[in-house]
DNA sequence: AAGAATAAAGACTAATTTGTCTTAAAATAA
DNA sequence: TTATTTTAAGACAAATTAGTCTTTATTCTT
């Protein structure tokens, strides 16, 4: 809905091989069948995820990928825009690529706490943090 | 990015609509040239809303569309439900449709606020309180 | 060295969304 | 009545996204 089916396929990698206790080398075979994904688009995805340093993938026997930096440096925005090319930080509720503070659109006032919210959602969340809940955030 | 350019288009129709002083018979082909939309195109998209009953739609010379309800009865989940088929209440960000309570996804606590903001937003907004920002709403 | 396991790459297919074109139906205006 | 203006409807085309298939390159194991 929010993002392209490549891009949730890449998030629940991601988060997959952030729960490895260790940095393992994780077969994409393997991720394809724990995450219920076809193996051979899910190959082209992390493609575009090793393209950019986001994961580290080795051929051959025991072969496979692991995570290419500390998990705490890799954001849910980071994946988003290394898979599809856009992050979530301006998204016009109107759909209109123009809007901003000169320029907005009748919605633009009301959905800017939203939109605030959200683009801060994809920023904040990393593989690190994504399991602490955004309330217990506050409580801290 | 959220919604389709269907549901796009539609929400700004229903807003140039509604920014009508009287509920005026608007004809398609002016819609799609303030909205600059193809003609064609809005047609199909606006018929889903005639479908509902959120627009009247008359036929021959001096025809058009007009609101077929009174603006605050008209919500953008209302829109974005006659025009896509489904709404924006449960949103997993990791897109996981059995994702609630009992079978959360790893992001599912810390994205809920989020999502609940977002439900509320597309259901509390509608074609009268649209221009009220959600900050002003509080401050009252 | 040979075989097996694995990612990479590219061509291809399928599904969905977006958009066009044409004709029909209805209503108004002359 | 006839011409004009408009929505409705359906077939079609284009673009985008999702997914498959096949081959190659690399690495490990034996």
């Amino acid at each position: 809905m929010f993002c392209s089916k490549a891009c949730e396929y890449a998030i629940r990698s991601m988060i997959f091989l952030a729960d490895q206790s260790q940095n393992d080398i994780v077969p994409i075979s393997k991720l394809s069948q724990e995450l219920e994904i076809s193996f051979t688009f899910l190959t082209k995805v992390l493609q575009q995820l090793t393209e950019k340093g986001y994961l580290i993938s080795y051929k051959g026997a025991k072969g496979g990928v692991c995570l290419g930096k500390a998990p705490e440096e890799i954001s849910l925005d980071d994946i988003v825009q290394a898979v599809s090319g856009h992050n979530m930080k301006s998204i016009c509720a109107t759909g209109n690529p123009d809007c901003d503070g000169l320029h907005p659109c009748p919605l633009h006032d009301r959905w800017q706490p939203i939109q605030k919210m959200l683009g801060d959602f994809y920023k904040e969340t990393n593989l690190e943090n994504y399991k602490v809940s955004l309330i217990d955030k506050l409580i801290k």
